[in-house]
This record gives structure tokens, C-alpha cells and sequence, in this order.
DNA sequence: GCATTAACCACCG
DNA sequence: CGGTGGTTAATGC
């Protein structure tokens, strides 16, 4: 069995296709490894891809006129992004950059959109991922309007865990302090405080670079 | 008051 | 050595 084989076979609706489709849609993905910060797409990009990672760490991110910047998410080994870019427009409206060494699976717009227009379980499982993505920005507004500095870093890391999006048993992400500030919208300073503070708690264990979740409820109920 | 930037140093790999 | 973690001081809203 090839890379890309390998990963579409622990995708939920990859069994239901017949044996045809399932070499179709096989055949027409392709695999890419990617540097630390390389970038897989940029803002502006004419859209020819869904993109899956199989391993390693991307980060979606928007670069404003006046040279400010700002991280919307963090999407570990497992996850898939840009299924409303590909769905709704023809331009990619954020930037895609590896915080690591990644790997990345892409598959065709074409191979897409055809699974999008034939496929049940393809669509029962892109509303699941968009559904959870809109928990996702509902807990992030949240946090942003309502929440201290420490719940803001513990979502965050809870969301980069998170088990119904992404195969992570070890429940562990390697992030640096200053990435996970980045991703909690905080400065490294203050997310080195929080950490101390979520792992005073008890519901993290903080290592060199890494990150291990002990408590995923604790963190995503943190005040 | 609280978070941010800048800066420093010790430590890890 | 570069990247990371822990901390402090100055600045800004």
C-alpha cells in the first residue's frame, strides 16, 4: 500500500467507495513533504487542492496590508483544512505554513468535488469536520470576548488534541512556548505564565517544546 | 491593572 | 550553535 492509500484508508468514508473509485480517488492525490515553515499555500492562490496533513504541524494565517499578522489555527497530523475554501471560492483567502518538517496529502479539486457531488459518508463526514470547526470559532470567540489569558492557551491546546478531529492517542503536540502564544493570540511571555498556571492545575505537562494534554476536559472547561 | 515588546541568560538538543 | 524556557524592566492601552 502507497503513503496516500495509507492515509485515505483511515478516512471514514474511503470504505464505502467502490474498489473503481477508491483507485480513482487514490491514484489522483498525490503526497508532499514540506519544511519547517514552508508554505503550502498562499493567500491569493488560484484553489486546485483539499489538503489533509499526515504529519507534522501547519498553521493558517492571515497577513494584513499594514505588515500585521495574525494565526487562526493550528492543524496537526490527521487534520484536513480548507474544505470551505475549496467548496465556496476560487482563491485561497489565508496562508498555509508548516510550524515543522510536514507532510501533506493533497487532493485534486476535481477528485473533490466529485466525491462531494456522489459520496454520502464523503459528505456525512465533511459536515461533522465543519461542524466541529464551528465549535471551534464559537469557543474561540468565547475566549476572546469572555475568558482569562489562561482558558484562552488551554482551548487552544485542547483544540490541538482534539480526538474527534485528530488521531493523536499520546495526546501530545510539539509547540514551542512562542508558537503556542501565536496560536492562543498571546505573547510568549504571557503564555509561558499560563502554562505554569495550567500545569499548577495539573491538566498539562510541559516539556521541552511539547506539550502533553493530561486532562482534556479540565482544559476545555479552564475559566 | 494588565498585556506587550525588548532584552538577558541558562539550558537543551 | 540556534532554539527554547524563565525572568525582568520599560512601555502602552
Amino acid at each position: 500500500m502507497n503513503p496516500i492509500e495509507a492515509i485515505l484508508s483511515r478516512q471514514p468514508w474511503f470504505a464505502s467507495l467502490s474498489d473503481e473509485e477508491r483507485q480513482n480517488v487514490s491514484r489522483s492525490c498525490m503526497t508532499r513533504r514540506f519544511d519547517a515553515d514552508g508554505i503550502i499555500v498562499r493567500d491569493g492562490d488560484p484553489v486546485e487542492h483539499w489538503f489533509g496533513v499526515i504529519d507534522g504541524l501547519v498553521k493558517l494565517c492571515v497577513f494584513e496590508e499594514s505588515g500585521q499578522s495574525t494565526t487562526l489555527i493550528g492543524v496537526p497530523s490527521g487534520g484536513w483544512f480548507g474544505e470551505g475554501t475549496v467548496l465556496n471560492n476560487k482563491f485561497w483567502r489565508y496562508t498555509a505554513i508548516c510550524m515543522h518538517e510536514t507532510q501533506v496529502a493533497l487532493m485534486p479539486k476535481a477528485t473533490f468535488d466529485r466525491l462531494h457531488a456522489e459520496n454520502l459518508a464523503f459528505n456525512q463526514f465533511l459536515l461533522s469536520h465543519v461542524n466541529i470547526r464551528l465549535s471551534q470559532l464559537i469557543d474561540s470567540l468565547l475566549g476572546d470576548r469572555l475568558l482569562s489569558p489562561e482558558a484562552r492557551l488551554a482551548h487552544c491546546i485542547a483544540w490541538l488534541v482534539q480526538p474527534q478531529l485528530y488521531l493523536n492517542p499520546e495526546m501530545t503536540v510539539s509547540l514551542s512556548q512562542n508558537e503556542l502564544g501565536l496560536l492562543s493570540g498571546l505573547s510568549r511571555q504571557r503564555a509561558n505564565q499560563a502554562m505554569r498556571a495550567l500545569t499548577d492545575a495539573g491538566l498539562v505537562h510541559a516539556q521541552y517544546g511539547q506539550v502533553k494534554v493530561l486532562n482534556l476536559d479540565g482544559l476545555l472547561n479552564y475559566k
